[in-house]
DNA sequence: ATAGTCAAGGTCAGAAAAGGACAAAGGCAG
DNA sequence: CTGCCTTTGTCCTTTTCTGACCTTGACTAT
């Protein structure tokens, strides 16, 4: 395995174990992994941009340190709103309406979007009485949605 | 033999014996068959186009690769046949197994096998009885593997 | 306060490691 | 002969890795 996708993957275990934030020394880690202190910038700059949804600050000097902190990205966001403002029902429409909006927004993908449709459509309903199937819909909707974070 | 079909030869046998995915390294594989590197760019391109059904990934630089996937043509097959296996209710432990064994055979991909536990899950149908359960998540489960054909 | 020292981290250029593109030349069936 | 595959070589681009040299910050002795 590269050293580069070592770095990386160390780096990603601490931001999983420690909810989004890593601060690491950079020769103390060049160390523990073998390689060149140089080679933590490499990585750093390479794979943990902001583009990629990572912000980086560093300090130098005594006791300095370099910390990594993954932004919640907008989609993952725009998602949660969208969990939070469907309710204890949905309606066929209004989750239409939403799937379109979140098409429209990238947030999810033409394919994303047609199987949610078909999860949340009325045809998958029929066998169970009308008074349930907007509760069902609703939670369906949202166990999906909040399946699509961190993707 | 042609040197082409040499090289074709050889990554088909791969493929047959990792589950149609493939990952080389061009110079290796030249060396090893006794051919330039370019001869395998050739290849690719002649007899693993996305048409003959396989895709091709690859990196540069350090550590490069090039992956050849196959791509199932008898995928739409197969989800037909778990479409038809499914009767007109499906309990979570069935889903689950038909869901697992669909994600082995590269069926469908983690983030659709996520989406789809998700939609069936027994969290989704809390306020619905017992008794409509797993007749919603059979139609839900069909539905929505039937928006997977053709992708 | 001031200057010196040591402990970090930052920059950048260059080598090395892969794979890609493409044109020229070679072969062979019709 | 002509046209289509094959084969090969040359030059290019991308990605990784390393090392030499630079900058910053904290602390300390004067």
């Amino acid at each position: 395995m590269r050293m580069s996708d070592l770095v990386a993957q160390y780096i990603k275990d601490i931001l999983e174990q420690q909810d989004g934030e890593a601060e690491i020394k950079r020769n103390e880690l060049a160390t523990t992994l073998g390689c060149v202190p140089s080679q933590i910038n490499y990585v750093i700059t390479s794979r943990f941009t902001p583009e990629q949804g990572y912000i980086v600050e560093s300090r130098r000097g005594g006791g300095g340190y370099i910390r990594i902190t993954r932004i919640n990205t907008t989609r993952d966001g725009a998602i949660m709103h969208i969990v939070n403002a469907v309710g204890s029902t949905l309606d066929k429409a209004t989750a239409e309406i939403m799937l379109d909006n979140m098409l429209t927004r990238s947030i999810i993908d033409m394919r994303t979007a047609k199987l949610m449709a078909a999860a949340t459509g009325e045809r998958a309903y029929l066998s169970v009485p009308q008074q349930y199937r907007d509760s069902i819909r609703a939670t369906v909707f949202k166990n999906m949605l909040l399946t699509l974070l961190d993707t």
